[in-house]
RNA sequence: GGGCGCAUAGCUCAGUUGGUUAGAGCGCCUCGCUUACACCGAGGAGGUCAGGGGUUCGAGUCCCUUUGCGCCCA
């Protein structure tokens, strides 16, 4: 029976089966589960927590990109026979997806204030059944190999217990506080943002000049400049650098804030800059994060002169109830009109803006919960310091070590419904906080059951730092805690480093009292194929559920494990991807190859074995140079290089020229044939499990097609390592043979691969029509006696020779006549192109090449002379020396044929 | 202002204990539908590895410096 493969790879008949496939088996669960009876605790874990997407998302490419290279870190070491976990979730994303839902109520004419705070969750929870799961249904078409039966999500019961567990925690240690600090208010939004939701942009804007008058009525005045005159109104200083010859004058008098004639003080600090501006600073402290630090040290009253909603409040007298930038253009005007005004210039701003949805975030005073930050970053530092977390890229730790040392404390409450509540009750009789693990029903200090819970929650960072250990059930010691944590990797893009690696390794070590991992592997960003960033505006942007429909899903994952390199930026363009595309399809053609090879080979051995051809030593050796290879390289985390190095055996050395020599040993019949198929399926077998971490699909069907073919033969052929797995998702690594590498095969078979081309050359330069057999001679030189007689078929087949009139000798008396010379290192090969050619090219030719072998004869003279012969390795030393000898001997035979 | 990084073929990029003749994909030129693959095969052109200096027997790779670009933080 012949086994019929479609003449193309069809992915889309392929991976949806495949997946389910793998699911249904259970292949995505850990194989030593520590909730089993016979869970063996010796066995090595490997486990990651999914970086969570936003419960609200869609899938794009950075998402593609961490599925990639997580699946892939998850499949190798599952392959190495680590019990593998993948934890898979989502997190609440607090602003984003209540803002859906505000939308939905909006389109209905309701609003969430309008269906009151219960309704309105219950309602985002309804949202949350329907649409939530869209993305890890997106992730699996990438073929994500997590265990979804431990799929979590931030706002469950178990990690809300845990996120309770945590703040509660941090309040008895005193590490967390409540009070009026300058944070970043997002009007539009009306809540609190921290520190790191927010992104500075620079725009053209303008530097508004203006005087501030002094209050003694002389006419004088301090000229002052500003990028937001608004804020005058709630200026309370004027400062001025202490050594500043111009205003020292000034210092201690007062001045007159314009239009309200509210006196203020001008103050002397260091932190002016004299020569920007007029050097003359207004300070707002309720407004700008300079401002505040400057007034906490001289002791000035702060104002709030914007509301929740950036409207200016009664402190701002007649532009009370004005909107920021009407108040601005309002109170400018009448600035001039009272001949305050000096001068305004075009000036570059640096202007903050909410990282969700760009709004520009204002600086204001607020009260809210704080994570004291210091105590936690410290040992964070610590973790990373000592080696116990080590960072991929090793750069990114300085990175790392620059942001814990440069640190602020953490604003984590924010003025929204959907999270975790902050777990704080105020007593409205005695006025003190309760804060429990579980719901008090009386104030813990007076014992009034008149307490009401704190309205606001807790930012959604707060929860997904959490992740690696509440994912496993923590706070509870459950099997899957005690076994799996610390987990193994994080893996993320570097973008994400502060906003919650950082935070995981603080809150990992705080409340577990261990680093959640020991490796922070970084990928970079998915940039445009000129290296634009992605964005609609551009219209640049790939979706990658359109690439995955088009080319396939391993052709997506080739090209972003392959294209990449830890911690740097990856342009992708869709003709690489469809490179991999056909690369998929190549593999595909090849299995058929093999498989219809084997097909026509005899099952049984046969007697007596053959010894294996210069091809199989060939390709024995660079197999085995290949696992040894990417061993390394994925121990040292270069997936990429791995990858390529896969790539470039499987195109070159499997496809290109062992199949090709394959298919005239399976022709030869018998023993050979036999042995022939044997190595192919075993080398093809390797190279499937090498491949499979990175092209899951194509794989995973290849080999039950390769296992099916067999398996109608009678179990003759094996893999490597003797068995055939259930399926290719658990079969094992493929082991380097510990052995040398066989030096001479490479070297013959280098020899071949030379006069093979050399012969290809010559045979295009001189338009030969591909199917014309050409006659041979070939001079095989006296050290070489009769090595050749074995390659005569493959490299008649080869080459385009034909074989029953190409002669192989040892030495040649005279040169043939009728015939041109080619010179391919240590062979002289004789074509019969004598009156195609013209003797005067041949001879051009000739002395190109002689002149070529000279110029290397000659470094190589000149490099043995020198010091090199002393200090190099002397391994390295005789390899020079061979090279010379070679290039001698090309160049003694080059004069011969010139003579 | 502080920190981190980048500059290699026309384009996009690999190149990790420094090893001497720098690779790939795409694009380009010439041939070819040879029974795995035209999502292919064969052959070819194309690079002073940004400039300068240093260490070394040996530098794309390590050090210093100049220029240009990018990112993060303030």
């Amino acid at each position: 029976m012949t086994y019929e493969l479609p003449k193309a790879y069809d992915f889309k008949a392929t991976e949806e089966r495949i997946y389910a496939m793998w699911e249904k088996n259970g292949y995505f669960q850990p194989h030593n589960d520590p909730n089993q009876p016979n869970f063996d605790p010796a066995v090595k874990p490997f486990a990651i927590t999914i970086p969570p997407p936003n419960v609200t998302g869609e899938l794009h490419l950075g998402h593609a990109m961490f599925v990639s290279v997580e699946d892939l870190m998850i499949r190798y070491h599952r392959m190495k026979g680590y019990s593998t976990l993948w934890i898979p979730g989502t997190d609440h994303a607090g602003i984003a997806t209540q803002l859906m839902v505000e939308r939905q109520l909006a389109k209905e004419g309701s609003s969430r204030e309008a269906i009151g705070r219960e309704a309105f969750l219950e309602r985002t929870w309804q949202w949350k059944a329907e649409k939530g799961g869209q993305i890890t249904r997106q992730i699996r078409r990438l073929g994500a190999s997590c265990d979804w039966t431990r799929e979590r999500f931030t706002l469950d019961e178990g990690l809300s217990k845990a996120v309770r567990e945590a703040f509660v925690t941090l309040y008895e240690k005193g590490l967390v506080y409540r009070g009026p600090r300058l944070i970043n208010w997002s009007p539009g939004l009306k809540t609190a943002v921290s520190d790191l939701e927010v992104e500075y942009s620079e725009e053209p804007g303008t530097l508004y000049y203006f005087k501030y008058m002094l209050a003694d009525g002389s006419g004088d005045y301090i000229p002052v400049a500003t990028t937001r005159p608004e804020t005058i109104l709630g200026d309370t200083a004027v400062a001025v650098h202490p050594e500043d010859e111009r205003y020292q004058k000034f210092i201690g008098k007062q001045v007159i804030v314009p239009m309200l004639g509210r006196e203020i003080p001008v103050i002397a600090d260091d932190y002016v800059t004299r020569d920007f501006g007029t050097g003359a600073l207004k300070i707002t402290p309720g407004h700008d994060p300079n401002d505040y630090e400057i007034g906490q040290r001289h002791n000035l009253p702060v104002l709030s002169m914007l509301d929740k909603e950036a409207r200016v409040t009664e402190i701002g007298g007649a532009y009370a109830g004005l909107e920021r930038f009407e108040a601005r253009r309002k109170l400018w005007a009448d600035m001039k009109t009272a001949g305050l005004v000096i001068k305004e210039e075009p000036y570059t701003l640096n202007v903050p803006r909410s990282q969700r949805g760009g709004e520009i975030i204002e600086p204001m005073i607020s009260e809210q919960w704080f994570v004291k930050i210091d105590p936690l970053a410290e040992k964070a530092l610590a973790a990373v310091k000592n080696g116990d977390t080590k960072i991929v890229p090793d750069y990114f730790e300085k990175v790392y070590y620059n942001w814990m040392e440069n640190i602020t404390d953490w604003c984590i409450s924010r003025q929204l419904w959907w999270g975790h509540r902050i777990p704080v009750w105020y007593c409205a009789d005695c006025g003190k906080q309760t804060c429990t693990r579980e719901d008090p029903s009386a104030c813990a200090h007076c014992g009034s059951a008149n307490i009401s819970q704190d309205a606001d929650v807790l930012d959604t960072w707060f929860s997904s730092g959490l992740w690696p250990f509440s994912t496993l059930g923590w706070p509870d010691k459950t099997p899957d805690f005690n076994y799996f944590y610390p987990t193994s990797y994080m893996e993320t893009g570097y973008d994400i480093l502060f906003f919650w690696v950082a935070r995981m390794m603080m809150s990992g070590l705080e409340f577990t009292g261990q680093a959640p991992f020991h490796t922070i592997y970084l990928h970079g960003l998915i940039r445009d194929e000129h290296g634009q960033k992605m964005s609609k505006t551009k219209g640049n942007v790939i979706d990658p559920l359109i690439v995955m429909d088009e080319l396939g899903t391993d052709a997506l994952r080739f090209t972003l494990l392959v294209g990449s390199t830890p911690g740097k930026d990856t342009n992708l363009s869709l003709k690489k991807v469809e490179a991999n595309r056909n690369f998929a399809n190549k593999l595909w053609n090849a299995a058929r190859l093999v498989i219809t090879l084997l097909e026509k080979a005899p099952a049984e051995a046969g007697q007596p074995d053959e010894k294996p051809t210069l091809a199989d030593a060939f390709l024995l050796t660079r197999l085995n140079s290949l696992l040894h290879d990417s061993e390394r390289l994925f121990q040292t985390f270069q997936y990429g290089q791995a990858g390529q190095n896969i790539y470039d055996f499987f195109w070159n050395d499997f496809a290109d020229w062992y199949l090709e020599i394959a298919k005239l040993q399976i022709a030869t019949g018998g023993a050979r044939a036999h042995q022939t198929a044997a190595l192919l399926v075993r080398v093809f077998d390797s190279l499937l499990r090498l491949l499979h971490p990175f092209t899951p699909f194509v794989t995973e069907e290849i080999y039950g097609h390769l296992k099916a073919a067999v398996s109608q033969h009678p179990a003759h052929f094996a893999p490597q390592d003797g068995r055939w797995a259930e399926a290719l998702i658990i079969a094992r690594w493929p082991e380097a043979a510990d052995r040398p590498s066989d030096e001479t095969s490479l070297r013959e078979f280098a020899i071949f691969q030379e006069a093979v081309r050399a012969i290809r050359n010559l045979r295009a330069e001189k338009n030969v029509k591909p199917g014309q057999k050409l006659a041979a001679i070939l001079v095989e030189g006296e050290e070489r006696r009769g090595l050749y007689e074995a390659e005569k078929r493959n490299l008649a087949a080869l080459a385009g020779l034909d074989e029953t009139r190409l002669r192989i000798v040892q030495t040649l008396e005279e040169k043939p006549a009728g015939h041109i010379a080619l010179v391919a290192g240590p062979l002289t090969i004789y074509l019969p192109l004598a009156e195609m050619s013209d003797p005067a090219e041949e001879h051009a030719r000739l002395t190109k090449d002689l002149a070529e072998a000279e110029s290397q004869i000659a470094r190589l003279e000149k490099l043995l002379a020198s010091d090199f012969s002393a200090k190099a390795p002397a391994a390295l030393v005789q390899k020079e020396r061979e090279k010379l000898a070679a290039y001698q001997q090309s160049a003694a035979k080059l004069r011969e044929q010139l003579t």
